[in-house]
DNA sequence: AGCACGCCGACT
DNA sequence: GTCGGCGTGCTC
């Protein structure tokens, strides 16, 4: 546990009734959790008089010279006996009231205690931005004090710059933070301006997210007005005709009448002019309604299981791409809607699902909020006050959204379950929101309903446990794992709506073609799919795996793949300085070899490094298919917001024929005249060194399958690649989840690594490149003797330098059921110099 | 995070 | 000699 007194405080939060400032009980003094990192202490601050506070309660402090936001956690009834007094002060404000139910508060203290978080960064990432404000110091120029041709009286150039970047903007301000990051010896600079008058330096109180709001004029009586001129009455009668209410700067439009004038109304009682507030949300197209479906059996079968469920429970539902897992999640929030409850519902990434939030807006109109982090900081604001206010019944959202205020929850639903970017690795804390979810709907005595094409091993183990046991190896393998995971029910979608086929998968051996004589980067068969296209008038995506510095290397001749001696990886290409030599190493035990000039196994000089990126791909298909429309989605091309739609209405249009793009194109995309995908290189995702490469390329591989045929077209997936004999592409190649999850688990097991085991990886970095090292080194030691705990590394991560911080990392492997005795984690981070950072983060999936 | 206090190098 | 760098530690 991080903190353990707040742990405890816990408890008193959760039972605010007996806290509360009675008459018999006078409390003077609360103790609050500073928003302010490096300090997880709880401070005592005095009650003033006049506040009304409450355990809960988000406060602003004075701390040090500064304003701080704060959350108060406990009354005292008298102060810290090792504390004066004197320096004890007074709580300045309340922001917010009662924003912590007891079970939104206890499921923040679960995850800071599991993730090693100070819980006021958990708070952090909970509340919207701007709640927790903060002071900040700013300095601003006094123009009328700065005389013509000022450049020429400052001897130091960081005055100088100081000057040129606050004359830059028109009212001459910024925040010390901001001009200390421009500007090297911002100190001295500051001084010299400061001196000479020419600027002045201010403390900036907390700025919070204010809601917008907007005058509105509105009829208060429609009687008669006898001592009205005509002038008034016209508009009396203008606005009663717009239905008695309007804003005040379209009632002044309408009316041809100026502010004073209604002011003059409002005096004589006629009219009443008051603040309303306006609601800063997300632009949506409108979007006609949408009547529920007719389901397949296997849909009513499901729907029937999820409406039976009652309080906490764990669903599984394992629909093939294309089966309508989104009715069935339609479907069953609907009543939930009708009840008065509410439904969360979390998707990888928002602005890949377009299709989604439309379909859940055509749906339930108004009642659906979508919450994500590319929000602006008002629209987040907003959007989280009115979720908290309960004007909002089904949110949808990112990661970040399973801490919305919703209440009532009494369904949540993670769709693409499998899915990493539910995964924050940075900054802490490190959840991942299926683990969080869960804990939710513990709490808030809901099912949690998981959704997928291609479920994560986690999920199919805990599956398979409540299945049939004691039969089989994998029965077997599981049984170590059993007590720590909940059973998790599991339904099926085994087929596609409209009984439309799965697309038969070919699988192209591409060493066979360069030895036929093909030297392009597609193979005959799927130019001749690029050819037909066109003809057919039929639409086509095609998949570049594309990933920049981590690539692989592989013989192009034997289809050899490099791999670590000690570890099941293979080794990724390392990205040093210019001019040192290339050098291949594994990120799990720090081997490392030189590249080789020549295949190892069959002496091919044809050693290549895999990845090539969609801008490539795009040029070469100009080049072979001149007549061939495109349009490119990846990061590059959809940066822009709407972006995402745009280009998928353009395609939807049939503006072009074929999709070009990157992982992005396997999340949920719906478009029915797609009948061919096409895969440049599924090696790409096979050899990446994590051990999760095979799981990850496999439900890649799948998604981007099941893209193809979802109309009335059958489908056709062509697969490119060097390695046709690995068990993914087998697996691929006949849509069996089953037996790949299998193998793969056993693979696992025999390793133990997770859903066996479990892992912790501590990241440290920092801008030393030998103090890192040596840093990483002493931890590592400080771990090795412990029993039952494994430790790799510590080694540099993949790419050593990042923003010019040297990066190393220590893997620790243990068994699931028993997290060791790892010594107290603070003292962990006590090994820790200031100049180096430890993140630690649990449950990695990204460990490269 | 800010900001103060406190100890070493290049200037009047 | 001092001015001013930024390293360390505290903020109820």
């Amino acid at each position: 546990m991080y903190i353990k007194d707040v742990s405890l405080s816990a408890v008193a939060v959760g039972e605010p009734v007996e806290l509360y400032q009675s008459k018999t009980t006078f409390y003077s003094w609360i103790e609050v959790l500073v928003d302010c990192p490096g300090s997880s202490d709880l401070f005592t601050y005095k009650l003033p008089e006049q506040l009304e506070i409450k355990p809960g309660d988000i406060l602003t402090v004075p701390f040090g010279a500064q304003q701080v936001g704060a959350i108060a956690i406990r009354f005292l009834s008298q102060p810290p006996a090792d504390l004066a007094p004197e320096k004890i002060r007074e709580v300045e404000d309340v922001v917010s009231r009662g924003f912590f139910p007891s079970t939104y508060w206890e499921l923040l203290n679960r995850i800071a205690a599991y993730y090693y978080t100070p819980l006021i960064q958990v708070i952090r990432v909970a509340l919207p931005p701007g709640l927790l404000g903060r002071s900040q110091r700013r300095l601003r120029l006094k123009p009328e004090n700065i005389p013509n041709g000022a450049e020429n009286f400052l001897r130091s150039t960081a005055a100088l710059q100081i000057l040129k970047i606050l004359q830059s903007q028109q009212d001459g301000d910024y925040s010390f933070k901001y001009l200390k990051r421009q500007v090297k010896g911002f100190d001295w600079g500051k001084k010299q301006l400061l001196e000479r008058g020419w600027a002045e330096n201010y403390l900036e109180l907390p700025r919070y997210s204010k809601p917008q709001t907007k005058l509105a004029v509105m009829l208060v009586n429609n009687g008669l007005y006898t001592k009205l001129n005509k002038r008034q009455q016209e508009i009396l009668k203008l606005l009663g005709d717009h239905g008695g209410e309007l804003w005040l700067t379209e009632c002044v439009e309408i009316c041809k009448t100026t502010p004073p004038t209604l002011r003059g109304l409002e005096q004589k009682g006629c009219i009443l002019i008051e603040e309303r507030e306006i609601l800063r949300r997300e632009q949506s197209p409108l979007i006609a309604g949408d009547q529920a479906k007719s389901l397949t059996d296997a849909q009513t079968h499901a729907l029937e299981r999820i409406r039976s469920l009652n309080g906490f429970a764990k669903v599984l539902l394992h629909g093939v791409t294309g089966s309508g897992k989104t009715e069935v999640y339609l479907q069953a929030i609907a009543p939930l809607l009708k009840e008065g409850k509410s439904a969360l519902v979390l998707v990888p990434e928002i602005g890949l699902t377009p299709q989604l939030t439309d379909r859940f807006r055509a749906r339930f109109g108004n009642k659906v909020q979508v919450y994500h982090s590319a929000l602006s900081e008002g629209e987040r604001y907003d959007t989280w006050r009115q979720i908290f206010m309960g004007e909002v019944q089904v949110v949808i959202g990112t990661r970040s959204a399973i801490f919305t205020p919703l209440p009532n929850v009494d369904l949540i639903i993670l769709d693409e379950e499998h899915d990493s970017s539910f995964k924050q690795d940075s900054p802490i804390p490190t959840y991942h929101a299926r683990t969080v979810a869960q804990w939710r709907a513990e709490l808030e005595n809901c099912p949690l309903i998981l959704g997928s094409a291609t479920p994560c091993l986690e999920s199919w183990v805990s599956v398979k446990e409540e299945g049939s046991r004691g039969e089989g190896e994998i029965n077997n393998l599981i049984t170590s794992y059993q007590s720590t995971v909940p059973s998790l029910q599991y339904l099926s979608l085994p087929e596609r709506i409209n009984s439309r086929p799965l697309p038969p998968v070919e699988i192209v051996d591409m060493r066979q073609e360069l030895q036929e004589g093909n030297r392009s980067i597609f193979s005959r068969s799927l130019q001749e799919a690029l050819e037909q296209l066109q003809e057919r008038k039929q639409q086509g995506i095609l998949f570049i795996h594309r990933r920049g510095h981590s690539t692989f290397v592989s013989c192009r001749s034997c289809g050899y793949v490099l791999e670590c001696p000690n570890c099941d990886v293979s080794l990724a290409y390392h990205h040093v300085e210019e001019g040192t030599p290339q050098l291949l190493r594994c990120h799990y035990c720090n081997y490392g070899r030189s590249h080789p000039p020549y295949c190892p196994k069959c002496s091919s000089p044809y050693l290549k490094f895999f990845g090539s990126g969609t801008q490539r791909v795009a040029q070469e298909l100009n080049k072979q298919f001149p007549h061939l429309r495109l349009i490119r989605f990846d990061r590059d091309t959809t940066r822009n917001k709407g972006a995402h739609r745009n280009l998928l209405t353009q395609f939807a249009n049939g503006e072009a024929d074929l999709l070009v793009g990157t992982q992005m194109l396997s999340k949920g995309l719906d478009l029915p005249q797609v009948t061919l995908v096409g895969v440049v290189a599924a090696d790409g995702l096979l050899h990446l060194s994590d051990y999760r490469a095979s799981e990850r390329a496999f439900q890649t591989l799948t998604q981007v399958a099941g893209r193809a045929g979802r109309g009335e077209d059958p489908g056709r997936v062509i697969v490119q690649t060097y390695t046709p004999e690995h068990p993914v592409i087998e697996a691929v190649k006949t849509h069996d989840y089953q037996s790949f999850c299998d193998a793969e688990l056993a693979q696992r097991q025999a390793l133990n690594y997770p859903p066996m085991g479990r892992l912790i990886l501590l990241r440290l970095s920092s801008v030393d490149p030998i103090q890192v090292q040596n840093t990483a080194q002493i931890i590592a030691t400080n771990f090795s003797d412990q029993e039952g705990l494994e430790i790799l590394g510590p080694a540099p991560a993949s790419i050593l330098r990042v923003a010019n911080r040297y990066r190393w990392q220590i893997l620790l492997k243990f068994a699931a059921d028993a997290l060791p005795t790892l010594s107290d984690w603070q003292e962990i981070r006590v090994l820790c110099p200031a100049t180096v950072s430890l993140t630690i983060d649990v449950d990695p999936i990204n460990i490269m």
